[in-house]
DNA sequence: ATATTCTATATCAAAAAAGTATGCTTATGA
DNA sequence: TCATAAGCATACTTTTTTGATATAGAATAT
């Protein structure tokens, strides 16, 4: 069977047109060369030399498998270098999953841009998905990497870390009666005990949904639930059209705000919507190892 | 230091996600094998394979790794098989020679168009140049086959073989008297006693000139020369001209016909051009043993 | 818990590669 | 032309590498 040490080996003899002067540059002795290249050449059932009363010289094959046989070991050079720029996570494909609610952080473009433009090579897959969804795909190890608000269900062999907390903001219609002609400075909970909720609530489990929930019972009220949006961008369109009223993270300000008016918590008691970074805890993948560390490095100087 | 069976093993292990079931496959022991790819992972200095309960997953780096092992195996194979094609004569380069005269026989078109149809990936290159350069070509290693004429000069380590032989044929200027109104069928060589004679002869020594020259002793006179053209062809334009006759291979007539008379020699006592096939005797490439089995074939089916 | 399924480790045997000594062929130079 | 040197091949030995066997260790599944 052909080694990699045989082209080798054939390639230093043929460079040198010298069996003695290869084996020197080889570091090893002339016989076991000679023995080595004719092994080869019977294996291959082909003449590569012509020996010469002074050195050999390269048949006609012996020319073209000398060609080739440098493209051979330079492909195994190849194979040997991408695996470790894998490795170090400079090269490959790296899954990211994010809630919609995280999606309008705008850490997350941030961290997308920045990362595409260090690690080029990195092919980035980016997925929106539930939190529910997102855990899964981290444990079956369909993603890499997940940005999400509250970690829920099954988290096991998942390492979550909080990257930041955001303020929250009560979301009303423009022409609500708290907003008045000029929308006041911030709004206490209590407040708001009279409105009609519209949450955003996915069927998988509690989240920020019981978060505002149990903040409102701690403020000394049951919110009265009007609506529960699928997505969290519907619960927007739903307080623009004036169906009630709703507490967003603050980052979702940017969105949708014709017909709403955005008014900060008043001294909000533990009401705060936290981002999360999840990942396998098992073999992470260069690019994810990379990853995170740019994150963290960007949470840190922001 | 990396070797292609670290590259199979692992492909293997690669493909059947399990050790032990690649072990089987390879027709070799679980430990070994795992030593093996253990080895090369050390080589490389990146982890290949996630070692789970229930076998063994490719990391990132291994995907990678996977793919441009299959590449470098597939490139190592192309290797044998271009020099096993090349050693057939299936591929490669070849260098054929022929001296002016012998190139306008029809064997030598037919010849090439021929071996280029059979074995297109054949790189052809043919070479026109005096006997001498011909026969030092071949020697020197610069040439893989040559026509020629009458083998001169040292002819050491050169195999000739000689194809066939073509009548001359005397080359007279059409208002010449001997042509007289309609040409004669044949001429015989001593009518030419008178003429001045029109020969091609290199500086390199004895060809077509002194079997000529033998002739037309053996007829009975000692030929006047009037002029030696450098070049084959030139000696038509010399008899087109007027300057004198001259005496030709057959397959020269396709030439120059504008303003000469080519009238075949009665009975001609020995007075042939032989054509010649010269080949270097020691290594023989593929192609240039190809080339000589089907150039006899062609002679032998004329 | 216990069996089962896999990989890892340790030790030994076999095979392959490298080393040493020397032979054989062919050119080179006196 | 004869001796010498250059350089590959062959024969044999030593060392290294690869593979086999036995068994331990980890983890899931029953």
């Amino acid at each position: 069977m052909i080694a990699l040490r045989h082209l080798r080996y054939f390639i230093a003899v043929a460079e040198e047109g010298h069996v003695t002067r290869a084996a020197l540059r080889l570091g090893i002795q002339q016989p076991p060369l000679s023995q080595q290249i004719r092994a080869m050449e019977a294996e291959i059932g082909v003449a590569l030399l012509n020996r010469l009363p002074r050195g050999v010289e390269l048949t006609e094959a012996g020319r073209v498998f000398l060609a080739e046989a440098r493209l051979a070991i330079l492909q195994v050079e190849h194979a040997v270098e991408a695996a470790r720029r894998t490795a170090r996570g400079e090269q490959g494909r790296l899954a990211v999953g994010f809630t919609s609610s995280a999606a309008f952080h705008p850490l997350i473009p941030a961290v997308v841009r920045a990362f595409r433009q260090i690690s080029p090579q990195v092919d980035l897959l980016l997925e929106e998905s539930s939190t529910g969804e997102l855990i899964a795909g981290l444990q079956k190890g369909q993603l890499d990497v997940a940005f999400l608000r509250v970690p829920l269900g099954d988290t096991a062999g998942i390492r979550i870390e909080a990257l930041l907390q955001e303020k929250m903001l009560v979301a009303l219609p423009a022409h609500h009666p708290l907003v008045g002609k000029r929308a006041p400075k911030s709004i206490a909970l209590a407040r708001l005990a009279d409105e009609t909720f519209i949450l955003y609530r996915r069927p998988t489990g509690p989240g920020l949904y019981d978060t505002i929930i149990a903040a409102c019972r701690a403020a000394g009220f049951s919110p009265r639930i009007g609506q529960e949006a699928p997505r969290m961008l519907s619960t927007l369109s739903l307080v623009a059209a004036g169906l009630g009223v709703s507490i967003i993270p603050e980052s979702m300000r940017r969105l949708d705000t014709e017909g709403i008016a955005y008014i900060p918590l008043a001294g909000a008691g533990g009401l705060v919507a936290p981002l999360h970074l999840a990942w396998r805890e098992a073999h992470p993948s260069g690019a994810a190892t990379r990853l995170i560390a740019h994150i963290r490095q960007m949470v840190r100087e922001q």
